[in-house]
DNA sequence: AATTTCATGTAATTCGTTACATGATTCC
DNA sequence: GGAATCATGTAACGAATTACATGAAATT
């Protein structure tokens, strides 16, 4: 019952499957760490919380986060509360990583699964990379007939428009490329032709994502918007 | 009265500026004609158009639209309703168009605002690229820190969620950069320090986008979601 | 004649935000 | 002791979708 969100509820069974977490930090890892996330406000992000307990999907833990343990044997007066994942969640978030159907493709979607690949099975990683691909192939092929088709009516401003979009869509279709590309890299080894895809969590063992020169530098700004 | 969305609201303003249409035609130039627009339903456009229509911007004709004015005189059961802008409509437009608020540089707004650079003063469509850019630089930014401050604890997957993200907007700001310049070089002309920017509707000249290779093949499909 | 596409709408529902209200903790 | 930040919530509202309902015109 009370079919919340998906994207919400499977981003946060996600990051509560990795280690237990209040609200307030929950969003902060949902608007930073996560690629694209955009930010969740606490008005959405807590009632989901509700929501997720009543489905026996999560338990309310009183504070003793991280080291505030100190001061919680005094009248609990509205402590901190902490998620955990229960077994029951586990299992519900294992179903939803399973799936790979057509939701999955989608913009957001696909981000926030792809966002908990490491905890993926190689098959679904595969069937979703393959599927957000064909997705923007198609989105493609209509821009192209798009443009054919009006080209010359439009002034100079929207046809740069069209052709950015266009491109951006074709560089993620070129990224797509190389995930799919190095993911056979990794299968290889004899691969009959239905080898049962082990998990590897937490096993160090990824096959290599393609390289890249990171250009990042460090500088500590506040990371709250607003 | 009744704040209606401002986005949707604009771009129907735009298009009917050009020439009048009726609902359907006009979402379907919502969809395609338009760079990155998402496609609005029904169900939000008409109540959109009866609401411009309550605010006097735009007036209700019957059919008529392409061919079909031959079967007029018939008795009138439910013809096409065209839309068409007042021009109290055409004031609005020119007043949002002027706009260069915080709003203007939101991703889908941006894109809208774009769309209609034809139609917007030099000066304001500098406003609105240099506004875009700097939102985009603090979003880099953050996700700088973010990034500094978390490697090492992200696996692979989500590492590499964030470096495309990220290349993302620098792309897109590298986009940016090509425009402004674009645009200060259109400027020149012995420009005082005030010259008033003469909107330049129609007229052929634009001053010169950068050039880049528009790689597009015929294909007419059907264009419709769904 | 039947199907598809064009065309216009409404009602219920979903998803999410803003503004509000409250209180605890940390830093200066 | 006052400000900023951490922390949790709720109520009212907003934007847009889905599913539904209807009907006309064009195509096969």
């Amino acid at each position: 019952m009370s079919r919340r969100s998906g994207i919400l509820e499977f981003a946060v069974l996600g990051l509560l499957r990795e280690s237990p977490m209040h609200g307030y930090e929950l969003r902060k890892r949902l608007n930073t760490s996560l690629g694209i996330f955009r930010a969740f406000s606490y008005g959405t992000l807590y009632p989901c919380l509700k929501t997720l307990v009543a489905n026996g999907w999560l338990i309310e833990e009183p504070g003793s986060a991280s080291e505030e343990a100190l001061a919680s044997s005094l009248a609990g007066r509205r402590a901190k509360i902490v998620y955990r994942l229960t077994t029951a969640g586990k299992e519900h978030f294992e179903v939803l990583l399973s799936h790979a159907g057509p939701d999955a493709w989608e913009d957001e979607h696909f981000a926030a699964r792809f966002a908990f690949f490491g905890q993926t099975e190689r098959d679904v990683r595969m069937r979703v990379l393959e599927g957000r691909r064909s997705r923007l192939e198609e989105r493609l092929e209509k821009m192209r007939a798009s443009l054919a088709r009006t080209r010359e009516r439009l002034d100079d401003y929207t046809l740069e428009l069209q052709r950015h979009g266009m491109e951006s869509v074709e560089r993620e279709v070129r990224w797509l490329n190389e995930l799919i590309e190095s993911e056979r890299a990794g299968r290889d080894q004899r691969s009959g032709p239905d080898t049962p895809a082990p998990l590897d969590h937490d096993s160090g063992e990824t096959g290599g994502l393609p390289r890249h020169g990171g250009s990042t530098r460090p500088d500590p700004s506040d990371d709250t918007a607003k």
